[in-house]
DNA sequence: TTGACATGCAACCATTTGGTTGCATATAAT
DNA sequence: ATTATATGCAACCAAATGGTTGCATGTCAA
């Protein structure tokens, strides 16, 4: 999980899945096309996110094609953002209560 | 969004969240308790948080009070995890196929 | 008012991170 | 066979990160 979290802190590497949400299996070369980065940036990234298992990759003939996995994405939405979806409301009935104590 | 991400891609961070998640409102001290971690180093998390707007602080004498901001955290899963749930048998199914294909 | 307690600020440090360049290897095309 | 294309590997680098220690400030209590 912490793998996860870690992969989608950056910016590039979000990018990269919205790429690839936009049209999985892509080869290298063409997850680079237009970035501001060298190719071996790009590997790097995509390494971290191969490893955070947000990519799955095989490998055709000399280019490597890589295919987005939506699962741990899916799990942190589960696991973790829904935990504090709950009792959202009150939460934030609370903060707005103690805010306005402060002014008081 | 992008200092959410950063934010959340700690783990520290992320059980202090957890920590006012469970209960709302605790001191500096409080928060501390228990952590392997100096009192300053949690500050400088907290500040992280605060500043991603997931915690909203409030002096109270010579203490501060922290609440948990949950709305940063919905958003993600809004316009973010979301995004990846819709499609994703589609995208599933896509890389079953592809991994057959390479074995045949 | 004097001391204790809760927090703030700043300098410093090691490690991680995101990126680069240079070269090597493997597969496809001529 | 030779050349071009697609990717891999490794060393290096600057900046960001997560943490520390030391001291300052503000507030409550005796």
């Amino acid at each position: 999980m912490d793998e996860v979290f870690k992969a989608l802190a950056d910016g590039s590497r979000r990018s990269l899945l919205d790429r690839l949400h936009a049209r999985n299996g892509q080869t290298l070369n063409e997850l680079c096309d237009g970035l501001a980065m060298t190719r071996q940036a790009v590997t790097k990234h995509l390494a971290i996110l191969e490893a955070a298992n947000l990519v799955a990759t095989i490998k055709h003939g000399r280019e490597k094609l890589h295919y987005l996995n939506p699962v741990p994405i899916h799990q942190i939405g589960e696991r973790w953002i829904r935990k504090f979806e709950r009792g959202k409301l009150a939460a934030l009935s609370e903060l707005k209560r103690q805010l306005e104590k402060r002014d008081a």
